[in-house]
DNA sequence: CCCGTCTCTGTTAGCGTTAACAACATTGGT
DNA sequence: ACCAATGTTGTTAACGCTAACAGAGACGGG
């Protein structure tokens, strides 16, 4: 793989200093005068010298680098918040790896994690939407600066989350307010906190309205499992409102209730959860919740590098408010 | 930040035998004998030893990552595409690095390229759906494995890339094939080699019947374009059939149609491109075309990996074929 | 019984960087 | 003019690993 590119001492042979001195000038040290500081950039630039990323790892013990462990990043919550984590870090001046897992059980997750200590990343992000994804954490070197994404509310590990109860309260209240007597909720997986917090949300809004609760309709985040919970809305008369898990759970139902002949706002409103770009584009326009995935992006960003550059753990954690976003398939229930 | 783990000399002192044994056992020399072997795998287990790759980065002068630039990881496409390479790699024992960029002029790619370069990546793949991006790879350190997806055709890089034309062609004559006289495309933006090819296979297939392509409506991606260009084919009588450079083009297409009274499929048909999850949940059930990320993602590491093992660049490329996903969204023409 | 050959293992020397310390030059107060 | 404090630069030693070579046994053919 032919030429290697200069090294540092190259680079301080032209410039007539020591390596040392381009370190220096390189880490931005303070003590190196400013015409000594000009000489060895120039010849930086002339050589287009790079400095080796693997070598500082080594003998610094960490890489400028941050893993991040998800599961599916297809799915849009997931790939967005990759996205911004990219963004957020780049501009620290952080490389962002990934490792993604098929499955989020402790022997993935671990493998995962593994290998991104093997690469003596600085920190590991972990998205652990679900419960098996934990235990995996608990077993980790204490020494690791590490954030959860989504992860378990109960465990003693740094955690940012998108606020889901508040988020699924203010979708069923929003219904609600619209003047519609209960509201049907689609959930999302069980094992996945995100969907447990929509539930509760769901379910609180509910009681504190003094409404029972109606049963509750088991989706997977996909379409074609909303279709199915809706085929079975679609031929209950006295269902009006209904609050989906996420977006596509909300496609679904939107096509099984047309197909029904069921019209939506007019004899049935519906809400989602996500703000898929889509969102705006359904038949009709889908009313959602919006997470904020770059504020959840900074919010890890920032734990992680407090933790990185202080060395002390500590469990914090940081809630990110949804918002609602109106549109048209919510409206008051026939008369 | 506490302990670091242990090193290889700490392995070697426990199985009571030097480091470079050790390195023979990781590196699967066979030279060992079977209960050295053994002894050493038993220490690794016994300290929890994990070689450091930063230290075998440096004295191989190549890390196990794979660098990926890609511009918005949010889409589809590019998201699926990273997700499948980062399984692919995976499975070989590389890591991937995403260096993702807002806008892919020459400058931010340089600027990504060049981050992964100072990491000593092993191999390079570049997302490179414009004009634009392609400027900057010429200028890129000869030495450097590296494979474009969905570039340019033109340029003399290992190219990895799915048929758009085909794919197109195929979309096109299947409305044909439905008994439309013509079919109306809605485009990608003009600068993606994606939505110029799926522009020519769409052109080529009307020439190849024989008939005249009427104008091309320009859309950039999203389905609030998508929405744009249907309110105009809505309104005009003759328009029975539409080929949309993406799905969720078409989800807007459908949703303009669906406002102005335009049955799907009854007076207008709409073929989309890309096939993403919730197609099969529009309404209609929408026809698409699918590419096959996984393929492209096999196909750019297997030409990555082999740059990398050979050392030799040649300029090699390979072409992955869509398949057609017929649904309820076409059918004839009115009578 | 000796010597070449093969198998296994150890020793040594880097890879390119930062950290720690040493050394020299400059400054300012007395 | 002298000493301490400060600013600037150089020297040396790691960091943890692999590559290259060297050495010690074991084996078989002459």
């Amino acid at each position: 793989m032919a030429v290697h590119g200069p090294a540092m001492t190259d680079v301080a042979r032209l410039a007539g200093v020591s390596h040392q001195t381009v370190s220096r000038v390189l880490n931005g040290h303070p003590n190196v005068r400013e015409q000594t500081r000009l000489r060895v950039r120039a010849a930086i630039a002339e050589l287009g010298y790079r400095p080796n990323g693997a070598a500082r790892a080594l003998v610094t013990g960490r890489s400028q680098v941050i893993g991040v462990v998800a599961q599916n990043t297809t799915l849009y919550g997931p790939a967005s918040l990759l996205a911004a984590l990219e963004q957020t870090a780049a501009a620290e001046g952080f490389a962002v790896s990934v490792g993604s897992v098929r499955n989020l059980d402790h022997r993935s997750i671990s493998a995962a994690v593994e290998r991104h200590l093997s690469h003596r990343v600085a920190g590991i992000v972990v998205i652990a939407p679900v419960e098996s994804a934990g235990e995996a954490l608990e077993r980790l070197p204490q020494d690791v600066p590490l954030v959860t994404v989504d992860g378990d509310p109960s465990r003693p590990v740094p955690l940012v989350t998108v606020d889901q109860v508040a988020g699924a309260r203010a979708a069923t209240q929003h219904l609600l307010d619209a003047g519609h007597r209960t509201v049907w909720h689609v959930s999302g997986p069980s094992d996945w906190f995100d969907s447990v917090g929509r539930v509760d949300g769901w379910r609180e809004a509910l009681v504190a309205a003094g409404i029972d609760p109606p049963p509750l309709m088991h989706g997977d985040w996909s379409a074609a499992s909303g279709y199915r919970c809706g085929q079975m809305l679609a031929r209950m008369p006295e269902v009006t409102a209904v609050f989906t898990a996420n977006d596509h759970l909300a496609l679904g139902v939107l096509r099984a209730l047309h197909e029904f002949g069921r019209r939506v706002p007019d004899d049935i409103s519906v809400v989602g959860f996500d703000d898929v770009p889509e969102a705006a584009y359904f038949i009709p326009p889908l009313t959602t919740v919006r997470p904020d995935f770059d504020a959840v992006a900074r919010a890890s960003l920032q734990l992680l590098l407090r933790q990185i550059e202080s060395g002390t753990g500590g469990a914090l954690r940081q809630t990110i408010a949804p918002a609602l976003v109106a549109r048209a398939s919510v409206a008051p229930p026939p008369a």
